[in-house]
DNA sequence: CGCATAATTGACAACGTTGTCATATAAGAT
DNA sequence: ATCTTATATGACAACGTTGTCAATTATGCG
């Protein structure tokens, strides 16, 4: 039932090794040889051992830590990664991380999977993945990575990293609430550990500043990217004594939160109350109203980081200087939770308008 | 940088076989010895290589496969698999079947990835799982595995087999749509393939029986697991002539979508029209109004049923003689989305009212 | 104390692969 | 035809672990 490169090796009629050098097309092979065991390991269906092989140090395993419980997310980026993995040959450790938030305990954790399981590099995701803290161990150790990270601009090590820039994507979804003529924006920030929050808030800062309108602390509450705490945070400014006339949330999960908390108050959205989330869940278009957000394409992005961990691990360096595709900005899409524009439900066709 | 079994024997002065020992606990080793190798062991930080063993024929990778696009479904059950294969000592490699139907595609595509990965088995999930022509593919193959279905009996397999009654579950929430005096409940159903989606049909079919309330074939709607496609059903469905006063929708998905289309037709819930979803999704509870649903805890059934896989590769056979547990019973949790009950908004509290 | 036996420890092969080096064969130059 | 060189192939070690079996040490008994 097993076929070893030895089984090959004795169908075909030749040592092992050369066998191998098939394999891994190592050149050097009469075509006659070469044909004898193409057609051997078609017979057997052959499948090199990817034990022996990472024993022998060739070929490896990558590691997809996260520490995030937002379960959307981490879906979309697996299938990236898988993706990435598959194309070149690489096995895929999926670690989620217990720990919370001690640097030394996750590292000691990360350090210890890659003993076991060879693991040749990490693809990190937030909030790990912009705790430099635990960077700065993982460079001591030597474990390579690739992140996602939340940011502006490119990164010191942005050779590894790809960006979103959140601060712009949020500078313009806080533009759209401005043009239609909002001036009390609630701004409702996620988990603080998490660079895109302190992004987001960011780019809804300059925006009001670019439109004269003065921040307004109060409108600003901390929180974390979860729907308990969007509603709890909405149900406690729109009770306010001048509410605001929108909310900015800073993910879908509290967009969402938010909503409920205002149709629980009577608040009527968009005609009272606009909202306007980020992430581009799947639940964000099937709300009702369906909520403006900001789409990240996280397969992408994770692909993408994959596959620069790959070549990193790999060993080609060098020809790639241009890291201007390292960046990503977030699409924003427009959707009835921020619109006046009514329909007719009668003819409502289910899609999305985007900008 | 890499810590070998040899490394801890030098630094305590004994073969490396003894170390070995220590670390599977084989026994026959004296205490002193053991504690020698134990802080040697401490001291480097030894972690045993798994490519090792593997080729070794000890330990060994477990392979999750499934099919299924519903992200929810498996994220949550990927944590449930991860906890079961950390516990043992099993690694993980997670595999999107591509494929979307040819038994024969799907079954080349894993005996591959056994191959490559020496996959020691399986953790099979629908509409894979309950497929005949597939299962017994594997089988003749000799790939072992364990398998989630929807099954309102124990199957015939039933020592490697997690069976979720979704019949009864489904009888039970159309029971309680009934209890409201509901008479023209609308079910709309899920992928064929799926026995998820037959299984509640025929809870929903028997609970009508019972009631003595004639089944009308025109109420029950073919379709997918989808938002998309719950929205275009209900749409057409509350156009009808006498429409339904309720909609039993096969999962949370085609829940919101009904209660989307109701949103759009004007229709209000749960006054005018109830609806009852399943699975339990996250959104379902942040739907407004939330929605009645079925929760089935994937994560433990998906480490359940993972545990059973270990043991049936370790070759620990027998004395599990006892499968009582193997089979899971949804429970209905009612929410706001099937009551007519109304509540203070200013004093409403956001959490589950479960029978 | 001396012997038989049990307990402990170690030397070495094996798992399936790739890398290194030596050998056999083919091609080219004189 | 002979020598040199390039090409093609194979023998064998190595990766880090566990299993087998032999060697050593400790223990029990007469």
């Amino acid at each position: 039932m097993k076929v070893t490169i030895k089984d090959v090796a004795e169908l075909a009629g030749v040592s092992f090794k050369t066998v191998s050098r098939v394999v891994n097309q190592e050149g050097g092979v009469k075509a006659e040889m070469r044909e004898k065991v193409q057609s051997a390991i078609e017979q057997l269906n052959y499948q090199p051992n990817l034990s022996a092989r990472r024993l022998r140090g060739k070929s490896a395993t990558i590691g997809f830590i996260y520490n995030n419980p937002n379960s959307n997310y981490v879906i979309t980026m697996l299938h990236g990664i898988l993706a990435a993995a598959r194309a070149n040959a690489y096995e895929l450790v999926v670690h989620p991380c217990e720990t919370e938030s001690d640097p030394g305990a996750i590292v000691e954790e990360i350090v210890a999977l890659t003993r076991r399981s060879m693991v040749a590099g990490l693809v990190l995701t937030p909030p790990i993945s912009e705790n430099p803290d635990i960077l700065a161990k993982l460079d001591a150790v030597e474990i390579p990575y690739s992140r996602i990270v939340s940011s502006s601009s490119p990164p010191a090590d942005v050779a590894r990293t790809i960006y979103i820039d959140d601060r712009q994507a949020a500078y313009q979804i806080t533009k759209h609430l401005l043009a239609q003529k909002h001036k009390r924006i609630c701004f409702l920030n996620g988990d603080p550990e998490h660079m895109s929050s302190g992004e987001r808030l960011e780019g809804y800062k300059q925006a009001l500043r670019e439109h004269q309108v003065p921040l307004d602390d109060t409108l600003v509450l901390e929180g974390h990217y979860t729907f308990e705490s969007g509603m709890e945070r909405a149900q406690q400014v729109l009770s306010r004594a001048p509410a605001p006339t929108a909310i900015f949330a800073c993910n879908d999960e509290i967009a969402a939160g938010a909503l409920f908390a205002a149709r629980m108050q009577g608040v009527r959205v968009p005609e009272q109350l606009a909202i306007a989330g980020f992430e581009d869940s799947p639940f964000s278009r099937q709300t009702w109203p369906s909520l403006t957000t900001a789409k990240q394409p996280m397969d992408e992005i994770a692909q993408h980081a994959t596959e620069i961990l790959i070549r990193l691990v790999g060993g080609e360096d060098g020809d790639d200087v241009d890291y201007s595709d390292h960046g990503y900005l977030p699409e924003i899409i427009v959707r009835e939770s921020s619109t006046y524009v009514h329909k007719e439900s009668s003819t409502y066709v289910h899609k999305e308008s985007s900008t």
